[in-house]
Order: C-alpha cells, then structure tokens, then sequence
DNA sequence: TTACTGTTGATATAAATTTAGCAAATTTAA
DNA sequence: TTAAATTTGCTAAATTTATATCAACAGTAA
C-alpha cells in the first residue's frame, strides 16, 4: 500500500460507491466475481480509474478473471473501517435531526447515530426511533460514558461554532457538519461540510446557463 | 470571460460559498469592501484561489483595493443564476422531504420547493409548511402548469429511478438526488447527486486510521 | 511629490488527478 | 497444446486544478 496520506480525496470518496454497489451485488444480486469495467459501469467511472483506486491499498483482483465481489466489499469494508460500527451523537433535534436519527441505511456504512442531544426543553425528554433527546448539558458524561468519537451538528448556523467547541472539550474527534458555516477547530480534529446548497446552487448555474443559451438561440 | 465549459467544476462548487459570505457581508456585517484575502479566510480558500475563480467570469475587484461587497455579490448571484427563484417540485413527503421543504434558508440561494408529491395515499392532503402534498400521478400536469424545471427526489431507491423517469416526462430539466444510486437519465438532463454516505463514511475512514495508528503506537 | 503598503488579475509554475498503454496472468476454445 | 480473448495492475502521459509570482494600480502618509 501506498502512503496513506498521498491517497487523492477523491478516491476515498469513491470508495463508498463501491463499497455499497458491491454490497448490492453481493447481497441482493448473487453476483460473484466483477471486472473493473462492470463496476465502474454501473457507477459512471472508467474502469481505469476503478483499477487505479483500489490499487492504492493493494492487489485484489485475479488477472484475466475480475474481482471476487464478496472480499473485494470486506476487503474495501476494511480500507474505509466500515468493517465496525461507529456510534455517533447528534446535536439539534429539528427538521434535519429528525430525518438522520430515522434513516435506516446508515448502519450498512458503519455509522449508527446512539444518542441525541438538545437544549430546547421543549425537546428534551422526546422520543425520535426510541432514543430520549437528551440535554446537551450532558455532554460530557454522555460522550465520556459512551466513548462515542463522532459528533454530528444539525443545530442552527448561529450555534454551529458554540456546539462544535462543547464537543471538541466533551471529547469528540471528528464532526459531521450540516450547518452552512466553517467551523473554527483545532487541527487534529476532522471536520466534514455537508453543505447542501452548493449542490442545489450548481444545479441553478447549469440550469440559468441552459436557460440563457435557449434566450439567445431564439 | 472563459468558456465556460472548462472552468472546474471546483470552482463552480466555491462560488455558492462566496455567494453566502458576501451576503452575511453585505446584509449582516455592514462591510462595503472585502479582499480576496480577507473573503478567503472565512472560508479556509487560499486568497489566490478566490481571485483565480473570480478571474474566470470577469473583472470585479479595483487594484490596490478590494471588491465592493454589495456589487461583487450581485454579479456572483448572477453568474450562478441565483439573481431570481427557481421553484421545484419534490417527490417523497417523508423524513428527508419534510426536513427540505421546511427550510428556510434555501431561498437565499434562489431555490424553493414550490409543490410537494408522493404516492402514498396517507400522506397525499397533509400540508407541509403550507404546501398540501399531491399525488404523484398529477405530476405532468404540474410541471405543465408551473412551468417547474427542477426536480428533487427523496423517495426511496427502489424507487427513484421510477420517479425520475416520470420527471422527465414531465419536463423537469435537472434534478436533485438523494437516493444513493446512479440515475439513467437523456445527456440534456442535469442530475445532482447528493450522496450523504459518502460524507459520512469519509469521516470513518480518518477515525479508523487514527486509532489504528494509536494502538500500533502504544 | 515621493516613498511605502496593499491589492488585483494575468501569466507562469507546480501539484494533483485522471486517463492511456501495455506486459503479465488467466481462462476458454480450437 | 496453442492461440485468442479477457482482465489486472503498473508506469507513463495527459489533463485538470491549485499555487506562486509579479507588473499595474490605488490609497496613504511624510
Ligand atoms: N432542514 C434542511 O433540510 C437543511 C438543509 C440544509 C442545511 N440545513 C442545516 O442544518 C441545520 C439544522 O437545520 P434544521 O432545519 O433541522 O433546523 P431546526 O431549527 O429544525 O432544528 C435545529 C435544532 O437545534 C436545536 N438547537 C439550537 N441551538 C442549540 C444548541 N445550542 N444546542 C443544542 N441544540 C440546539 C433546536 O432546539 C432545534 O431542535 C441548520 O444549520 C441548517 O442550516 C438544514
Ligand atoms: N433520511 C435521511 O436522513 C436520508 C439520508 C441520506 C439519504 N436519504 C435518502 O433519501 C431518500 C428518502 O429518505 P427518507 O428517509 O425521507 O425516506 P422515507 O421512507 O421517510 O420517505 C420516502 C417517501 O417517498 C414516498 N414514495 C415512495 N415511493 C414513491 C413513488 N414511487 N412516488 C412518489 N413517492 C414515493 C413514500 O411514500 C415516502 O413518503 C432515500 O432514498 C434515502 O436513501 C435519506
């Protein structure tokens, strides 16, 4: 394997594409060797390119043959550490909250969101898929009870920054972050923008592109 | 201006996050001068890489200056399209939907979910932040009478591909995606897809590594 | 005026990423 | 056995993207 931290970010997030289209393949297709050109076909990336990604972590094919489907998913399952369950808090019990605690799926990536957290009274001590939102007051017992390392923000953009600094001191190491803001944190920690509006917004630049080309075409 | 064509897609992806910090700017901070510097460092983009993205569309700034907050931010608002509304239609009332269509800060960005949709007998009537959702079925008479161009799918992946199909026969352009799978859809048709696992999962893979390096450490 | 600091935007350079080409390995079929 | 057809994984080339450099310009203060 090469130098883990050469490996281009892209690649990484390709990666779980694989993982979940050779999941599909494995579980539900009964499908058990695949060529690169197969994979990539089914996920719109050249087979060259399938090829030189998993190649960064080592040989997992048979020349002349293809991949066998269910270690190649064990074997990428491990790379990404999807192979374990990675238990998560969730702060900001509100529309998007809802939605992420109740999302099944998740599971089959490794991630399980365990406990969330609030501080409106008027949510605390709620019910969302049988977990009690719980006061964000205790965080720190919580996290240090739980040794939950990932922490996951769907607060307000204004308290984005407030919520991310109590769970950097609560004992968090990497963020999750839906709120539109870039958060001030230090450098070991790893955060992740989930920035919903840049994809809507690219989508309207194409689009108003579109749109104005037709205008001129008329 | 450049072709448009090879400007990267990168950069199409910062300009909705400049668009965002020149108008907390504008509207918020009362700041009528900003530097590529200074813009830069809200958002951890090295100052160069402002000026270079902003270089492709025109010149907006005054030497020995700055750009003029107000003014730099209508002409990014125009260059993403985002200098009017662009309604939608949602198809699936469920917890992904209802998270999106109660949004408030979408509008900023020009986007807004205009009709609701599902096929679920139980859901189709309730009224979402004062949309009533209609049934799927009327989908092409929607899109007519609206004249609608975007398209947001948060149905199950089953069914997505289903539901993306009678998008496009009903005239939807581009579409938003946040099933986690691949859409077969005509080379005029503008998908984004926004793939949550993938987020997540790059998280995991970081934490995965970071304690595997710990414990070859100890 | 003049020297000094700061800033843009163009061009040049460097780095990152993707794509192509091909030898080696494997299977299939003649 | 041998030839043809596949397919990987390595290396090299091409492409894309990011970063550095610097002349031209603008403001400020001596
Ligand atoms: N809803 C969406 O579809 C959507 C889309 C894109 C981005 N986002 C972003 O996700 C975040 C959440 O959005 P939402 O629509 O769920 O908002 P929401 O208002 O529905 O929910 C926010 C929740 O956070 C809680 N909260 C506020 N301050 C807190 C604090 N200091 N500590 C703990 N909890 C706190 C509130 O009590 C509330 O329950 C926002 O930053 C938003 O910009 C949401
Ligand atoms: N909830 C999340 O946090 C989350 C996270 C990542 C991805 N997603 C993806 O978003 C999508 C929606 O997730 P969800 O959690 O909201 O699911 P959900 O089950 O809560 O809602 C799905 C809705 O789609 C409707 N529907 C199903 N088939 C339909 C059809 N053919 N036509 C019209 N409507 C139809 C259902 O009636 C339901 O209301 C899924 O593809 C899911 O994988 C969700």
């Amino acid at each position: 394997m090469k130098n883990r931290e050469n490996i281009p970010k892209a690649t990484i997030e390709r990666l779980p594409l694989y993982y979940r289209c050779l999941d599909k393949m494995d579980t539900f297709e009964d499908i058990d060797v695949v060529s690169s050109k197969d994979l990539g076909g089914k996920l719109d990336i050249p087979s060259t390119q399938v090829r030189k990604d998993l190649s960064y972590y080592g040989e997992f094919g048979r020349r002349g043959v293809g991949y066998n489907v269910n270690e190649l998913k064990k074997s990428v399952g491990k790379i990404l550490g999807v192979d374990r369950m990675w238990p998560a808090i969730l702060v900001g019990a509100g529309n998007l909250g809802h939605a992420l605690v109740n999302y099944k799926s998740f599971s089959m990536m490794g991630f399980e969101i365990a406990c969330v957290l609030d501080n409106d009274p008027a949510k605390i001590g709620n019910m969302i898929n049988g977990k009690k939102v719980q006061d964000i007051k205790n965080i720190d017992k919580i996290v240090a009870e739980t040794d939950i390392k990932l922490g996951v923000i769907a607060v307000p953009t204004d308290a984005a920054q407030v919520v991310a600094d109590e769970m950097i001191d609560s004992g968090i190491k990497a963020i999750w972050n839906f709120a539109p803001t870039r958060l001030r944190v230090p450098p070991e920690i790893e955060v992740k923008n989930e920035d919903l509006a840049v994809g809507i917004v690219s989508l309207i630049y194409h689009l108003s592109w579109q749109e104005e080309m037709e205008t001129k075409g008329e």
